[in-house]
RNA sequence: GCCCUCGUAGCUCAGUGGAUAGAGCAUCCCCCUCCUAAGGGGAGGGUCACACGUUCGAUUCGUGUCGAGGGCGCCA
């Protein structure tokens, strides 16, 4: 099996550098705490592959101007095969780094030997991670919302997946409490209304047109209780219709859950009781109004919270915080829980009981991903959601209508943190406008192209690439080179739109490309060396997309 | 009132402690005898909300102000 380790120019650049730096200034060696290298890719292709800044860095420290600095350093550089001639020193003090061309173009060569594995890594080492997700309320449909929760937890773990890390994707449902008898209620009323009784619509009852199918279907699969008296067994049947049709949204999606976990087991296996008896027994509770609090303000929230109210149920955020304690106690040392922004109240909450329990679980335990709210538009118009009509855009009006890819890449493509619009004109459309068309497109061009020459890519292997010299090639080349960075990045960073930011980037470098000249040229060599560059793209791009859970067509 | 997120081109949005802040759309000009024009090239368009601070350097970090959205209950 092929390496999928990329050898990263960076990190030798820097290696180089930092070693030209101790034997230009041989006093840094001694500080404390040891100045470090960085390197960066400058933007403005003028400047190089890399750039060093440290002789802006040093210069007060020094006290020796920047420009002198760098001068000493790119003198005591040593010779290296990875540098095309000595590196320029340009404006304050930036030190420009040229790599040399076979350094430059041994990307290519790494993808076409790691293929589908080029850009992952082992950082994360086989750990353990959970990334929980969308946990909607078996309530109703899964709507747009939870969509945008679904790709982006998903592509998270995607992510996660490709550096290394042992990843399980968690479904958590609230399948207990006040939400799910209401629904109950409801199904049963729309029951009676429909043999002619007289019933009262609950106050908070739901009321969307998926309530009447499940009462009738209801009827006519348990034609024993037509008049609606069994509410028990209404309200299991309405959990269990509406947790399939979630489950049959969630795979049309193409997403997976590795875990339901039913916050009803939290009661039956006494973990709720569990922890409220641990967390007395730790001190951090007091009795008051006839209701036991627990001090989360010891821990970094604004104001003590209710865990018994003085009926003697329990309120929502006990069956939270019992729940995180199993993600501790099942041994993800890791967890990411993703959420709608609406819910960040449960952050410091969750956050506080765990301190509370006292049981070594850290401080940032779990990590949060919170998606803002998206507007939905069709033909120019936002689409109003009523959540008491009970009428909203469902995750299945969007796979139905604009496709699953679009609708993955739409919900991620922006930073979660800001609020997304969904224009449904534009996911649906075939055009330049549609940026995962745009995407998509570029992999079905290069197969096209691939395919007009029709020839053996595997010949392509180990083409000799030095006839690529025009600047879109090299620009290509770049792209490729940080594709592996890019994914350490957003995986790092939870940020899953940075893959989508990337592909564009590198398809729109690739339409350049193809545009600028005629692209199969007579010359054998320089075609090949061309093809070769094209078939690593693709790879690329199909990777790329691959995270995403979004497909990469041959033509479109 | 308190908490969270956002504020960047006319619009939708990226990005960053560094050099001239980017892309697409929209507007204007231009380009198909190689693959799919479902594509490409170019022009115009900016006080990076505002102020102060930290720094050699701030659009980026900190504080405050203003504006938008969301959240704050013995609801879930």
């Amino acid at each position: 099996m092929p390496s999928a380790a990329f050898v990263d120019n960076k990190s030798a650049i820097a290696a180089l550098f930092q070693q030209a730096l101790y034997s230009a200034f041989p006093a840094l060696l001694e500080d404390a705490s040891p100045f470090v290298i960085e390197v960066e890719k400058p933007k403005n292709p003028d400047h190089g592959h890399f750039a060093v800044n440290s002789a802006l860095q040093l210069a007060k420290k020094l006290g020796i101007k920047p420009r002198d600095i760098a001068e000493a350093i790119v003198d005591a550089l040593p010779a290296s095969a990875l540098l095309a001639g000595k590196p320029e020193i340009a404006g304050p003090g930036f030190i420009n780094i040229r790599l040399a061309r076979t350094a430059e173009m041994r990307v290519v060569a790494s993808i076409m030997s790691a293929g589908d594995q080029f850009g992952n890594s082992t950082a994360g080492g086989g750990r353990k991670v959970m990334v929980e997700f969308v946990s909607a309320n078996p309530t109703g449909p899964l709507h747009v919302g939870h969509g945008r929760g679904a790709a982006i937890g998903d592509t998270l773990a995607r992510l996660l997946e490709a550096q290394g890390w042992r990843v399980s994707r968690e479904f958590y449902y609230n399948d207990a409490g006040a939400q799910i008898n209401n629904l109950g209620l409801s199904v049963q009323a729309r029951l009676r209304e429909k043999v002619g009784l007289e019933s009262a619509f609950p106050e908070d009852g739901y009321r969307g047109q998926y309530i009447i199918e499940i009462a009738e279907r209801y009827a006519q699969e348990d034609p024993r209780d037509a008049t609606g008296n069994d509410a028990d067994a209404i309200r299991s049947f309405a959990v269990a219709a509406l947790r399939h049709e979630q489950d049959l949204d969630l795979k049309a999606f193409g997403v997976q859950f590795d875990v339901h976990y039913l916050e009803s087991s939290l009661y039956t296996d006494g973990l709720v009781e569990k922890t409220v008896d641990h967390l007395v027994k730790m001190g951090h509770t007091y009795e008051q109004d006839g209701a036991l609090w627990l001090r989360t303000t010891d821990y970094g929230d604004d104001k003590d919270r209710v865990m018994r109210k003085s009926d003697g149920t329990y309120t929502y955020f006990v069956p939270d915080v019992a729940y995180h304690v199993t993600k501790w106690e099942r041994g993800f040392a890791r967890a990411i829980t993703e959420l709608g922004a609406d819910h960040h109240g449960s952050l410091a909450r969750v956050r506080a009981g765990l301190q509370a329990m006292e049981m070594g679980v850290p401080q940032g335990y779990p990590d949060y991903v919170l998606h803002q709210m998206i507007t939905v538009m069709r033909a120019g118009e936002e689409v109003k959601i009523s959540k008491r009509a009970g009428s909203y855009v469902t995750l299945r009006d969007l796979i139905d209508e604009v496709g699953r890819d679009a609708t993955r890449y739409f919900f991620v493509m922006r930073k979660s943190d800001s609020q997304l619009t969904f224009d449904i004109d534009l996911a649906k459309s075939r055009s330049e406008d549609n940026p995962v068309y745009y995407v998509q497109y570029a992999h079905a061009r290069i197969c096209s192209v691939l395919n007009q020459w029709g020839g053996d890519c595997g010949r392509l292997d180990s083409v000799d690439l030095l006839p690529l010299t025009n600047k879109y090639e090299s620009e290509l080349l770049r792209a490729l080179a940080d594709f592996p960075e890019l994914l350490a990045t957003a995986a790092r960073e939870l940020s899953p739109h940075l893959v989508c930011v990337y592909l564009s980037e590198l398809a729109a470098r690739l339409h350049s490309y193809y545009n600028a000249e005629k692209f199969l040229v007579e010359d054998e060599k320089l075609k090949l060396a061309r093809l070769a560059l094209i078939l690593a793209t693709r790879q690329v791009l199909k990777n790329g997309l691959a995270v995403l859970g979004v497909s990469a067509p041959d033509k479109m």
